[in-house]
DNA sequence: TGCAAAATAGCACGATCGTTCTTTTATTAA
DNA sequence: TTAATAAAAGAACGATCGTGCTATTTTGCA
């Protein structure tokens, strides 16, 4: 029975206990990044929560840049996940864009606990060049694209005027986000949500929206409708 | 002569180089704020490009936090008269919010050198309960009922839409103004100026103004509109 | 010019920061 | 079960933080 495993240390499994507390650090590295910012993300404190040694979550990364990095990192696969690759399961065109934005609105709103971190990450690092101000720019920019490439399925699909301006688009709805987050969460507005939503349907209408499917029907409505 | 002064060391300006060197010290703290934020701000560091000793700035403000009070009360002069000010010399109604616009995009795009502090304050102070958190809060707000109110101004006069929804629609220039910041500062696009711009045209036409006067002329033919 | 008070500097404190080094504990493979 | 190695802890470092205390210098008025 142990003679049949003959793998090495280094293609086997072992020794992976590091990885899965590292995995556990990481998340509540972005808990407390969400909260006090990265740049306020110090290791005593981290350890504190995560019940460890200061030096036992340092051997970790080796360096509070690469616990930044990681952090980072986690946020970009948690927005992935919750915000993204579920819209892939819609249809193209203008369901899945407003699949998009409500998910994205939930994810900002829902944070009024957590904080978006690339909403605190840009206002700290706008100003403080460096590997944590790239890796977070990168993934915004990931998901603008991601954003413009729905924009222009929508509009390909005849769900929006054809001559439209798409980045323009994107830009406006980046500010309904931006601004829903700004308002919830530090003016602590009750109506933000009501607001974001009432533009994205102001921004659809501009944009040459023919039809205003709600939520629920979008799907059998737009498909009967190209 | 010298007997005609009588006025104690209180009712007089008299001992006011301190105050002289609080206000220099305050305008380069401010320099500092908005590069590194209000947390980022060191006594130390102020000290430092302020050439006085730590001990020498501390003296001024007595604790850390008023300093960071300072330093907002003194972004909000800067806002204030920069951008709110020169506002109140155009004729109300739709001239009026278009200034307002072009300053508050002006302060916000020529700020990619310098940042602004009610939104990198915000983000780091959300989570952040305390005076300066209080203060920054109550200061936005006043600005933001002070755009209101302009809105308000040019609907009565007949320049927007007479059922139109004044929150929402400074919800929404909040949000240009955000993306502007955002997309600029952060992400160093060049194009954030021309969007901003044209958000606004969208915005003005959805909530119904009628005529679009040019900056330039904007003056004389709203007043022979209404 | 001299005197009082304000303004600034100097110094030191406890605390926390990121990081390095050494030692101990926990884990895995044989 | 034992040897090897990863994982975690412990201790200490230089630096910087905000802040208090005590001198020293500068200022403004008589």
């Amino acid at each position: 029975m142990t003679a049949i495993r003959k793998q090495t240390a280094i293609e086997s499994k072992a020794f992976q206990k590091g990885q899965q507390t590292k995995a556990t650090i990481v998340h509540a590295a972005l808990g407390l990044a969400t909260q006090i910012g990265l740049e306020g993300l110090s290791i005593g404190a981290l350890a504190e929560v995560a019940g460890m040694s200061k030096s036992g979550v340092f051997a970790h990364f080796g360096s509070r840049e690469e616990l930044q990095l990681s952090v980072v990192r986690e946020y970009h696969a948690v927005f992935e996940a919750e915000v993204f690759l579920p819209i892939l399961q819609v249809e193209r065109g203008l369901p899945r864009l407003r699949e998009l934005f409500a998910n994205w609105t939930k994810r900002t709103s829902a944070e009024i606990d957590s904080g978006c971190l690339y909403i605190s990450g840009a206002a700290e690092f706008d100003d403080r060049p460096g590997p944590v101000r790239d890796a977070l720019a990168s993934m915004v920019k990931t998901w603008l694209t991601a954003v413009h490439r729905t924009v222009v399925q929508a509009r390909d699909e005849g769900h929006l005027a054809a001559d439209m301006d798409t980045e323009q688009m994107v830009f406006e709805l980046h500010g309904l986000i931006l601004a829903l987050q700004y308002e919830a969460r530090f003016l602590r507005s009750s109506q933000s949500l009501a607001r974001t939503a009432q533009g994205f349907e102001n921004i659809l209408r501009r944009y040459g929206a023919a039809v205003l499917p709600t939520k629920t029907s979008a799907k059998k409505r737009i498909t009967s409708n190209s």
